[in-house]
DNA sequence: CAAACACCTTGACCCGGGTCAAGTTGCCGG
DNA sequence: CCGGCAACTTGACCCGGGTCAAGGTGTTTG
């Protein structure tokens, strides 16, 4: 395991970029003030681990900068990434309030940093301040939405038409869109986890790559993609009505 | 569409059964009263359609009495079962505090008496008594985990696997387990919507059905199971390392 | 520079489950 | 008792994607 990882110099809540578009723009200048001694921040390095399906849930992990994906594996060894988490993003907060150990694995995707903020300190946040628990209601209730939207996806539609959707997906993030419908998205991942996205072998990811290649639909090359033509990429999504 | 529905003696919330065991058992008795003196109370027959897929979201309901199912519907026509919905649970609560149009449909699959919580209700409960917001919190984070969970089932197991967890969920609310390890289930649904909970189409459920009764897994007759051995039913989970 | 290692790609093969079409069974209304 | 309809079953066929095995490419390490 790399010695990579380190505390790294404390962040500052109150200058923090991404917080007016968290959950936690809702605290008073005094309640920021606990988060801000409470917390403890640290650097991740690509692949180094926050925290592991199963470890036991003691508060919450912010992001301050980088990319991290959350893993959950099955009984039987097989991986899928469920979803990709960006600056400003609070993970862990779901196991910690539903009581449970965490049920999925925090992996750095780039180097990160990431602030933890104890248990403790969330909880007496979330009585000084009930605004701040509907927050993370309504945060909760939306990847519910996504997660059961994922649900119908993975179960009804083709892969072509699911990586189709993880690219228009990455659009919004990742991409640049052209003035004629063309797109230049550069990919966050490597191949393998795009396929762990999607739920496919790596090997059904080369071969859709390629599909989508010799149909015109979009070219790769490393981590770039560039897309003719974003309603081609639209069209995949609804291939099963050939007519 | 059958006009079987109709308003029925209004339920009382006070004397309700299974308030106890719900998010709504935070409330005092005055706000309590809020709830039995807003709600409105309807019966379903099966097939009737509480809210559909889009229809704006402007309450919560709760269930009374009797089984609901929720169902997604994608682009393609694709449908499937997400969840079913028992007496005390509360539904359109995601959509609701997302502020969202509803994003599934709830259809009655047993006659059902459906208690509607109008929003403005909701809103004031949520403010007046913060821990009512918490309970839902921890309800959500719940179901996300269930959800993400069945993310991760549907991509990498087995038909087989898939149908063998789908009864060892019935077990729990359906089933009588013997002495030696035998189990009797009374199923909830027909095949077709079985088929839907776990994504496939009502043939590959005959045959995974037919399948179970060559092994001697599990005998059906009707909607009655009898499954001889609970631990033949578990080892299904787990097939792919066949060793 | 070479060796080692991860990641990616390609080909050959196979099989689980979808699709289509044709029955069967069971239920409800007249 | 019969006719009609929905749910269920079965068979034949096919194809998408998994699996296995063998390279290829690129990057880090000694």
């Amino acid at each position: 395991m790399a010695r990579g990882s380190q505390h790294c110099p404390e962040k500052n809540c109150f200058t923090c970029q991404t917080r007016g578009r968290t959950e936690w723009c809702v605290l008073e200048d005094e309640e920021l003030q606990l988060v801000d001694e409470g917390k403890t921040c640290r650097e991740y390095l690509p692949g180094e681990v926050a925290f592991h399906e199963g470890d036991s849930c003691r508060g919450v992990h912010c992001i301050e900068s980088g990319l991290i994906g959350i893993r959950k594996t099955n009984a039987n060894g097989n991986e899928i990434l469920l979803r990709l988490c960006h600056p400003g993003d609070t993970m862990g907060y779901r196991s910690f309030l539903a009581g449970d150990d965490h049920n999925n694995t925090a992996e750095a995707l780039e180097p990160t940093v990431l602030c933890f903020i104890g248990g403790n300190t969330v909880r007496s946040l979330l009585l000084k301040n009930p605004s701040l628990g509907l927050r993370f209601l309504r945060h909760a209730a939306e990847d519910l939405n996504a997660a059961e939207e994922r649900v119908l996806q993975n179960t009804t539609l083709s892969v072509r038409a699911r990586f189709a959707h993880l690219l228009l997906v990455f659009k919004d993030r990742y991409g640049v869109t052209g003035e004629n419908g063309e797109l230049d998205i550069e990919l966050p991942l490597s191949r393998q986890d795009m396929a762990a996205m999607i739920g496919i072998r790596p090997e059904s990811m080369s071969r859709t790559i390629r599909g989508f290649q010799e149909d015109d639909v979009a070219r790769f090359s490393g981590r770039r993609v560039h897309v003719p033509n974003i309603a081609d990429l639209v069209d995949e999504l609804e291939m099963p009505e050939g007519l």
